[in-house]
This record gives structure tokens, sequence and C-alpha cells, in this order.
DNA sequence: CTTGCTCATCGAACCGGTTCGGGAAACTAG
DNA sequence: CTAGTTTCCCGAACCGGTTCGATGAGCAAG
């Protein structure tokens, strides 16, 4: 049985489960009337050759109007769309980028899910296509499948790690990438970043103007501490240099990416040292956690406790009290993402670009002043 | 300037940047030894035909030991991986399942993320790659590229609608498909749903042998509700009928998908009903808003009012008390679908299936009984 | 009436795989 | 030694587009 028969054996079988004559789906190009639609059957039906439909549609070379309108016309009528990946086989380019994040093992947390959702949008806007990959890892086989086989045309990394073997290996291959978070040498490199360093701070220099001496810190999970991962590493960083600068006695813990662990680390805290009177956290999805362990403890926030931290505004206002905090833009960063990848594509020979964001600290409802203890 | 030309350009261009030789990076098969590797490259380093790699790869014919082992190293040498748009041009099949679902304008919830991650696990574990895809309609132009231009080999869809265009044209085409939720007529079609009328009165009645007379149903927001999302309407219909057949009184709201909105709708629930004790949502991203309106009337959950609904657990483990709900079995959805549709392209003969689940509620600490007023 | 030029179109090659029919070599049986 | 099988591999066609060089028609200039 060769191809064709095949190809029309699906046709027969698919024929009894619905009448296709009478409803005209415009989309199919499979099933319209017993005939396969490619471009040499447009070609045929409009007189022409494939190359003067290739022509038409494309508008590489000019095309008289007389044939372009013929064209299209049988175009409409058939309803057909060039075959992908025929497309991309002949001109070398998918029309898709890939969206690289790590697996779910270590829950998504809502910044993630903005992410996701801002760069489907804008890159949808340009006329591609996202292709989710989950690796961590340079040797992932997702990972390999996304660049071995030429699935993408280019790659949006998120999570980043200060060593990431990923970033590295694009790099050398100059593949065409833009990663959301920047490794430990981020200079040449194409990025959209957010200064965890300066904003964990902005964190610290807001709780102390209020008058709080005892300070935690709540970071993300200890493994991905360990793994490097890089807001984890700058915003303690930022943190613990601040708080040395402004005298402060502080504490760090690592928590998990969950209401539980978030209530179990605040019991550590408060046992750890009971006069702490401030939290900053890194931690978006540890935040209903922690919420709850004060109010368990008998600390009303804000008036016997500040908590602050960086998050994604949407999530931060989700809590009672809503958080005060430096809002993470995830929309704008998924988008201008897409936006410098799509700029690397279609200009191969631009130099490197990227983008540091400083959001402010909105000013909420769960930080006041330090009261005597 | 010819093809070989343009490819030749790319790679001297791409030389100064860093050197390729020495560091050995078997993913790519383009910047070997400034050779492209292909599957023709592959056979002239082994001594043998194209085809004869070609069948030593997929196994589909016999291959004897001797040319398997000297392919295979060879491979393994330059690290080749076929292309992925060659391949699906000649077998018809892209290895990729599209993921439909509505466009962010209105927010996504943490229940489309739970979605999202575990289609992406289970695909990678079928060996499918997931192209996103945000269409709410049939006549989406993303929605359009999907199935016209062949992207994908299947899809599934997120946030059906009663009357779902976009179910009823892919049932027209016979084109492989799962939707996670039932349109009003799903007999024969593929999809995994929840009953969200059996959850929904399970949440009257557990609330009604508490001894709540008086309860408020918090839907999601109005437009989707005009829209026919199914949810919505079973969730609604689930609660009413079961509400008359307890003889509750009771008001129901559509509320926005965010925590200003949730606030807001408590507020108006009280100033209908002051005597209300007691509410049922559906809407997950408005849970903190609620209970930041129940915290300001100064109602304490649960002694003197109980929450209760239809959210996914991971998120109603995050607000405290935590909530007591029928917990969404997103990642078990998602898994299930991703297997229906993989079963559904390896075997396009079988007859349509589908699962409707029917998650226990699981109590935790956000309902009590009513208190005599 | 040629020559030269532009414009519209065509045919063929190509992208990188898969698949089918056929044929040479090796092996078996008579 | 010949005829029939089996084993393994090759060449060619094909998937559905894009792109390049060539060609012929139409027209203006000489």
């Amino acid at each position: 049985m060769n191809r064709f028969d095949d190809r029309l054996s699906l046709l027969i079988r698919s024929t009894p489960s619905r009448p296709v004559s009478g409803s005209l789906f415009v989309e199919s190009n499979r099933f319209e009337k017993g005939v396969v639609v490619n471009i040499g059957e447009i070609a045929r039906r409009a007189g022409v050759s494939r190359s003067t439909v290739s022509y038409a549609l494309s508008g590489k070379r000019p095309v008289s109007d007389d044939t372009r309108r013929k064209v299209q016309q049988v175009i409409d009528e058939l309803g057909y769309r060039p075959n992908a990946s025929a497309r991309a086989l002949a001109n070398g380019r998918t029309s898709t980028i890939g969206l690289v994040f790590p697996p779910a093992g270590n829950h998504y947390t809502g910044m993630q899910l903005d992410f996701i959702g801002s760069v489907v949008e804008a890159a949808a806007a340009h006329d591609y296509d996202v292709l989710l990959s989950p690796s961590g890892v340079d040797s992932d086989r997702s990972f390999q499948r996304l660049l071995g086989e030429r699935r993408v045309d280019g790659a949006i990394l998120m999570e980043i790690r200060l060593e990431d073997d990923r970033v590295e290996h694009l790099a050398a291959l100059d593949f065409p990438s833009v990663a959301i978070g920047r490794t430990a040498h981020p200079e040449g490199g194409w990025w959209v970043g957010l200064d965890h360093t300066t904003l964990a701070a902005a964190c610290v220099h807001h709780l102390a103007d209020l008058g709080h001496r005892r300070v935690a810190f709540v970071n993300r999970p200890e493994q991905l501490l360990r793994a490097g991962y890089e807001s984890a590493h700058r915003g303690l960083d930022g943190f613990t240099k601040a708080a040395a600068e402004r005298g402060l006695t502080v504490r760090t813990y690592c928590c998990g990416d969950d209401a539980a662990s978030g209530q179990a680390c605040l019991e550590q805290i408060l046992h750890d040292d009971p006069a702490t009177t401030a939290l900053v956290t890194l931690n978006e999805a540890a935040l209903g956690g922690l919420y709850r362990g004060l109010a368990q403890a008998g600390r009303h926030v804000p008036r016997d406790f500040s908590v602050t931290g960086v998050v994604a505004g949407r999530w931060a206002e989700t809590v009672t009290p809503q958080l005060t905090a430096a809002d993470v833009p995830a929309e704008e960063m998924g988008r201008r993402a897409v936006d410098l990848l799509v700029e690397r594509l279609d200009h191969p020979d631009v130099p490197p670009r990227n983008h540091l964001l400083v959001p402010p600290i909105s000013l909420r409802a769960s930080t006041g002043p330090a009261t005597a203890s």
C-alpha cells in the first residue's frame, strides 16, 4: 500500500462518522471534496504554476493583479493554508520559539504562570507559536529535541542559575535565545533581568526606616539555592549586605514552595528569635503559610509584625493584609524577552541587548512601624 | 547567492564570536567542523546509503549488526539528530500536541497553571512536545494556524463552553482532540471532565448538614457565565438544585477573577443579606478577597461564617484557615487528557472515551456549624 | 524590422527526511 | 552446478513548500 492509498483510506474511514459535504470548513485542507489541498492543487485550479502561487502569497516577486486575484479566490474557496512543516523545511524557519522552564517537580509558582502567559501572548503578536520545554538542565531530552531537531527558531529560558549550562551552551552555539534572569556573568548576553539585589536591599531599608531591628529572610527552597538560582542568591546577597549596613540582626531561612512549609518556617523563625518583628521573602508560594503562622502565633500584621518582599503584584494583592512588596513585573518581563528574541531573529547581527528592571516597592498594608518591645 | 552560500556565510559569521573547535557540542548539527550534518552526511561517512541510515535508526527494516554499529558510531561522533520539520513532512506526524486555552485577558488562575504543567509533563513522557495556543474561539488566528497549517497532531482544549464551536468543529473534522471539560452534549466525545453539578451540590449538602440556612454562591465572572463556561453553569445548577432540595435561602453572585473583586463581592453579599452564614465558590482567584472581606466585616471563619467550594487543592491550602473544598484534581485531569489523546493518535479507530471525575470534599478548616443568630 | 528591456510566469532544484521496489550477494537445496 | 530463498542494501520517488535561472510576451526605441 503506497502513501496515496493510505491517504485515501483515511478519507474513507473518516466519512461515515460525519458527512463532510455540506458543511464547508475552510480550515480543513485534507477533507475537501476528497482532494488533498496543497500548493500544487491550488496551482492547478488557478491555472498557474506552483511557484506563481508561492510568489502570490509571499509577495517576494511581483505577480500580476489578475493572477493574484485568481489565486486568492481559489485559496479562499478551498480554505488552503500552507503546511507548516514543509515551509519550515524549505526556508529553515519554524516560526516557533521554545520556552524552557524547569519541570514541575518543584511546584510552579504564580510568577511562572504570569511569565508563560505573557510570553505566549507577546509571541502571538509577532506571529510566533510557543513550544513548551520542561528542562532544568542542558542535558534534558526535551532540551535536546528543541535544539538538535531544530523545532524552534529561538528560545526563552526561565529560572536562570548563576552558573547555567543551558545559557552557556546556547551562547557558544550562537543559538538565538534570551534569558529571563542573569547568570553570574551576564555581560554580552541577551537577557531580561530583575535586580533582586537592589530589591531585597530596598525591602531591608524600608523595614529599617520603620524601626525594625530584628529581621528574618525567607528564601526559596534550599535545593534551589544549592542549584544556584540567581534570584535566591542575589536576593540573599542584597538582604545580607543592606542588613549589615543598617546594623540589623538577621537570620536567613530557606523555605519550601508551599503553604505548609511557609507556616513551618515562620514557627521556626519565632522559635529561633521571638523578638523578630519583620521578615522579607522571595517566596511567593509560601506567603499564605507565613501569614497563617503569624496568625496562629498571635502576631497581627502589620501591628506586631511586618512582612514584605519581592512578589508578583497580582499575588501580593491576594493575601490579607495586602503585601507591601517590590512587584515583579512578570508580564512586562515576558513581553520584553519576546521582543528581544524577535529582534535577534530578525537581525542576526545586532549586538546583545538586555533590560535590568528595578520596580519600586508598592506600599500596601503589610508593614508598619516597629513596636517597642 | 544560492542557499548553500547562505549557509556558509552563516557559519563564517558565527565563527568569530566564539571558537567552535575544541568544545564539542554533540547537540549541534550545524556547526560541526564546518559541515552541515544531515542524514546524507551520516550516510557518506558511514559508507552506506541514506535509506540505510534511516532504517538503522527507525528499525523498520532489518539492518546488519555491522552497519548498524558503524552508523551509530558516526551519529554519536557528530551528534546528529534528524530534523523535525523534514521528518514531519515525510511521515505526516509532528510529534507535537496543541494546548488550546483562552488568552490571558481574563487572568490565568492557578488551576490553569496546574493543567498546563501536567499536560506538558505527561506529553513529554509520551515523547510529544506541547504547543501553546491562546484561542478562546474557533475563529482565532492562532487556532487556525494550529489546524490549518498542521502544526500539531492533536489538540487538548481547556475552558470548555456548553456550546463550544471549537469542540464541534474538531469533532466534525474528526481531528484528534480531547477536551478538558464537557459541552452540553458530551456523548460520543473525547473528554476529561469534572462533575461540577455534583460537587457544588455536595458543598451545599455539607453546609446544610452543618445547619446553615442562608447561603451565597460566588461564581466566576459574569462574562464567562454569559459565554457559557461549563463549570460556571453546571456549578450554578448543582448549587441551585441542591439548595432547593434542602430548602435553603440562597443568593448567587458573579465575581471577577481577582482579590479585589472577591472583597467587593463579599461586601455585597453581607449587604444584601447580613444573615448569610456561608458561601460556596468556584472562584479560586477571588478566594483571598472573600477572606479579606470577611475579616473586615468582623466575621470569623469558620466560627461566624463557613466557606467552601470547588478549588484546586494546592490553592485551598494557601489561605488561612485552609479551605474545606472539593479539590480539583488538575494534575490528574491534565495527565488523563494526554493519555486519551495519545491513545486516540495511536489507534485512530478506537471509539470515543472519557473520564468524569468526582473528587470527594476535603475537610479542612473553613467550615463549621451554623451559630444560632 | 530588429534590438533591447521589462514584466510575468514557468520549470527545476532543493530542504532533509521516509518508504518502496528491486537487485546483488550469500546461502540452501536438489 | 543450477535454481530458489533469504538477507541486506541501494536508488529513486515522494512529502509540500521556496527560490533561482530561464523564457517568452509585450513594448519602446532605433
